[in-house]
DNA sequence: ACTGCTGCGTAC
DNA sequence: GACGTACGCAGCAGTG
């Protein structure tokens, strides 16, 4: 129907608002506020905008008070009966959620909306573009002495044409120009213009037959005959005063620009608070999934061009044009496998949304370009500080540039950009995110790869599909880092973190996984070996028990043994309503019998062998001897990092056979290990957070927290309080932070309900700030959507005022222990920043682990003493809070005895 | 043969 | 249901 690249669709925001409260009366929350209007205004405006698909947009609405008709005639719409209340209240927030969703609103003080319609339809005209209006407002009409203008009723949802006017105004004929002075004569009861009595209609268009304008019947007013001929002689003093009020002003200087009316990106927070506000379920859905400017930027994915670089000198032309540019978004491919080995098949560089280059390096069946002179050409722009390079994985780029004896600075992170934004709305890797704020659906792998015996790796595909692949990850890297940027300008708290601390801490982690840790394959193997002998003696004590052979390592089996086979008692069920076989059950069973202790133990040293001794070995890399394992910066919710691939933060500590597993951890030769850890960060933070007295002061005094928590609920001196006591208030203390309910608490220490409430009482009444805390805290989830920690991190709770109690409490619990939680992952962050430019110029001391309150280093023997200084210094100091931060340090020659 | 889920257990 | 955040093992059921 439109040429949409040139074409305006004007929106009559009121008469949209009309149409919507008058259909939707019944539409309102569960508290009864009326929504009626809000959900039909935006139903019709997705509609006409889905439709359209304008390159420009507006939603046009009257200001509150009076404006320039009230100046040359006082009583202007003085016959407006006031505006029902209900609809009133929907105004305010209908707009707010309009902007929301990314379309502009245009709200103009003095004038009112048809002048603002007026004027922009105009300014769109001289630009050369066509403009659709849409209003139910008849007046509109007079626009149509353009071509180019276009109206749509809103009520009928008719397109209304200049051949179309007279139908409009259901006379026998009036063309668009004489719209004007066809109200002048009729007038209007309701904006209270006064017109010529008598005459409606149907006069009104036989004169402007006869006579075309208005100032004609005017001039011939003494022809015109009866009643109604009386009634225009005496109204001819005031009908140039109609015409004018009838008259759209197309001429004002609104200050708005055609580009002010491009759609915008989505406001996700703005736009989930007025959903969750009114209840807005649909709206959240569509809006909050996808994002206006995505199908912009999809329609210009359709034009994209992604080409190969075929030779050496088209690369070097690639590169001037880059040193032009100033900047460019990058992703690599490398050949699977694990970083610390992997090579690079194919670079991809963009460098403008839908421009993209492909560089093939190592590319199967494929004229390659020549890699070493490539890698030079590429090292001078990858190090030129004034370049700007983007990525969605600024680690693993690292990495993979590493192999190939390069590096790379000036560096953007789209998924740390992400992740600093909201860690939970999407997993944080470019197809997700690009799916989830632009909409955008990047080729599928399994497309492209295939997938079972059939799958073929990145190196084996053409190029011209290795082309397409990478291109499009570079692409969507760049248009996304552009979305972000202005996203995280609007909350300059989230830009901080992710410019001081998430970005620079990249590189640091970078660093640690490339130094990786060593860990002695003699000892894994010796104590694999010791596991599996016991492991088989276990495993034949317990099928003499049992009477049968099984597999010890199946729940199913297991089942099957205690609770069919000996008719035991069956205390705990699985989610699946399965007997549940687990730590606990058997705990309680072993008290009777030997099988159940025999499982345990056989559980434990399996266990240990399977996730650690063996899994650890096979992961040390042979060249070096040691574990490069992965830290992961954008997977928790609440900024803590993760390890994976071997999971390094999860290493046994609590049992002495676990420890083993650590005392392989070694320093190299001449290396010391030195572990730092902070005392009771958590603790030490709800202190902070929540200000309590008490609780600051037993931390200020260096106290035993859990000693001093158990004198203060129990009333006992330190020196009445035993070691069962001390565990007691442990569990409380570590309850806190997790938002334990009464029933866990009496659960995990063995004691009744009624007795952990007490418990629990007795605590806040001793620190009531705590209490208070964590009521604030609930408070801001419900009120915001998200809490946030010292850092400003955002942890997003989004359950928080669902119907289902049981997901509400899940979200209260995260509202309490997140802030907790990520203020101390921020705290280790910090830390780790600026202890890494203490020691990044030396190579006498490397970071090494990160276990979420502890660092591991390895350094030099000799300058150990030194560097254990520094690293608690920086550790201790990374922030000021109300209470001391503590850190434990050790040097040793292995991570378990530096404890 | 592969995939994804379940049950369980390790860390902080 | 009932304690927050992770990762990863073996078993197992469904799919090819």
């Amino acid at each position: 129907m439109f040429d949409a690249s040139r074409l305006v669709v004007l929106v009559d925001g009121f008469s949209y608002l009309f149409r919507a409260f008058n259909s939707l009366r019944d539409f309102a929350t569960k508290d009864g506020r009326p929504t009626g209007a809000i959900t039909g205004v935006m139903r019709m405006l997705d509609k006409i905008y889905e439709n359209c698909r304008p390159e420009y947009f507006a939603v046009v609405f009257d200001a509150k008070g009076k404006n320039f008709r009230h100046e040359i005639f006082p009583e202007y719409k003085a016959n407006r009966p006031p505006m029902d209340e209900d609809l009133a209240v929907q105004i305010e927030p209908l707009q707010e959620l309009i902007r929301a969703v990314g379309y502009p609103v245009i709200i103009r003080q003095g004038v009112e909306a048809d002048d603002v319609l007026g004027t922009l339809a105009k300014q769109a005209l001289r630009e050369n573009y066509q403009v659709l209006i849409s209003s139910g407002d008849k007046d509109l009409a007079q626009l149509l002495v353009n071509a180019d203008i276009s109206l749509i009723d809103t009520m009928k949802n008719q397109a209304v044409t200049a051949d179309k006017v007279a139908e409009r105004f259901k006379v026998d004929s009036l063309r668009a120009e004489q719209v004007i002075d066809f109200l002048a004569l009729v007038g209007d009861t309701v904006d209270n213009i006064p017109g010529v009595p008598g005459v409606g209609p149907k006069t009104a268009a036989k004169w402007l037959a006869e006579y075309q304008t208005l100032d004609a019947i005017m001039e011939n007013a003494s022809r015109i005959t009866g009643k109604v001929g009386d009634s225009l002689r005496a109204s001819l003093p005031q009908l140039s005063l109609s015409r004018q009020l009838a008259t759209i002003n197309c001429d004002l200087d609104l200050g708005i620009s055609l580009s002010d009316l491009a759609v915008n990106h989505v406001n996700q927070e703005k736009l989930e608070r007025i959903c969750r506000e009114f209840e807005l379920k649909t709206i959240w859905n569509k809006h909050g999934q996808t994002d206006l400017l995505s199908s912009v930027e999809n329609k210009k994915q359709a034009e994209k061009n992604y080409r190969v670089i075929e030779n050496l000198s088209e690369l070097k032309a690639l590169v001037e044009k880059i040193k032009d540019k100033k900047r460019f978004a990058v992703a690599v491919m490398t050949e699977t496998s694990h970083y610390i080995s992997s090579k690079i098949i194919g670079i991809a560089i963009a460098l403008r949304a839908g421009e993209c280059f492909y560089l093939p390096l190592r590319q199967q069946l494929t004229a390659n370009l020549p890699i070493a002179e490539s890698l030079l050409v590429l090292q001078e722009i990858f190090n030129d500080e004034k370049i700007q390079k983007i990525t969605a994985d600024g680690k693993n780029l690292r990495h993979a540039l590493k192999r190939e004896g390069l590096e790379i600075n000036n560096l953007e992170d789209v998924s740390l950009m992400s992740y600093c934004l909201n860690s939970t709305a999407c997993r944080q890797n470019i197809a997700a995110i690009a799916d989830f704020y632009l909409s955008y659906k990047t080729k599928n792998d399994e497309e492209v790869f295939g997938k079972g015996a059939k799958k073929i790796t990145f190196c084996e595909l053409d190029c011209e599909r290795a082309c397409e692949y990478l291109s499009e990850i570079a692409d969507v890297s760049l248009q996304l880092f552009d979305f972000f940027s202005v996203k995280l300008a609007q909350t300059p708290e989230l830009l901080a973190l992710y410019r001081d601390l998430e970005l620079p801490l990249s590189d640091v982690l970078f660093r640690m996984e490339e130094e990786g840790v060593f860990i002695s394959r003699e000892k894994l193997q010796e104590q694999s070996q010791e596991l599996a002998v016991e492991l088989e003696e276990i495993k034949n004590h317990a099928f003499d028990l049992a009477g049968e052979e099984f597999n010890l390592d199946s729940p199913k089996q297991l089942r099957e043994i205690f609770f069919e086979k000996f008719k035991l008692p069956i205390t705990k069920k699985t989610p699946k309503g399965e007997a549940s076989t687990d730590e606990e059950v058997l705990e309680e069973l072993g008290k009777n019998s030997l099988l159940p202790r025999e499982i345990l133990r056989h559980r434990f040293l399996s266990k240990l062998k399977n996730t650690y001794t063996d899994a650890l070995f096979a992961l040390i890399y042979p060249q070096t001897g040691r574990v490069h394992s992965l830290f992961n910066q954008a997977v928790t919710s609440t900024g803590r990092l993760s390890s994976s691939e071997p999971n390094l933060q999860n290493i046994p500590a609590r049992s002495e056979e676990g420890r083993r597993i650590r005392r392989a951890f070694l320093a190299g030769e001449n290396k010391k290990i030195i572990a730092a850890d902070y005392s009771q960060i958590e603790l030490r933070v709800m202190a902070h957070l929540s200000q309590d007295n008490g609780l600051c002061a037993a931390f200020e005094r260096g106290e035993d927290i859990h000693t001093a928590t158990a004198c203060e609920i129990f009333g006992l001196k330190p020196e009445e309080c035993d070691a069962n006591i001390r565990r007691r208030a442990k569990s409380i203390n570590f309850g806190l932070i997790y938002a334990m309910s009464a029933f866990g608490l009496a659960k995990q220490l063995g004691i009744s309900r009624t007795e952990a409430q007490e418990y629990v009482d007795l605590y806040f009444s001793r620190y009531p700030l705590v209490r208070e805390f964590m009521e604030e805290k609930r408070r801001q989830a419900r009120e915001n959507g998200f809490v946030s920690t010292i850092f400003s991190r955002r942890i997003h709770t989004k359950d928080i005022t669902s119907r289902d109690a049981r997901r509400r409490s899940e979200a209260e619990r995260i509202a309490v222990n997140a802030p907790v939680q990520g203020s101390a992952a921020d705290i280790i962050k910090k830390a780790m920043l600026d202890i890494d430019r203490e020691i990044a110029a030396s190579t006498d001391c490397r970071m090494i682990m990160q276990v979420h309150d502890e660092l591991v280093f390895e350094v030099n023997a000799d300058r150990a003493e030194q560097y254990r200084e520094i690293i608690r210094e920086k550790m201790q100091n990374a922030v000021r809070l109300n209470v001391p931060l503590i850190v434990d340090t050790k040097i040793a020659d292995n991570w378990e005895e530096a404890h």
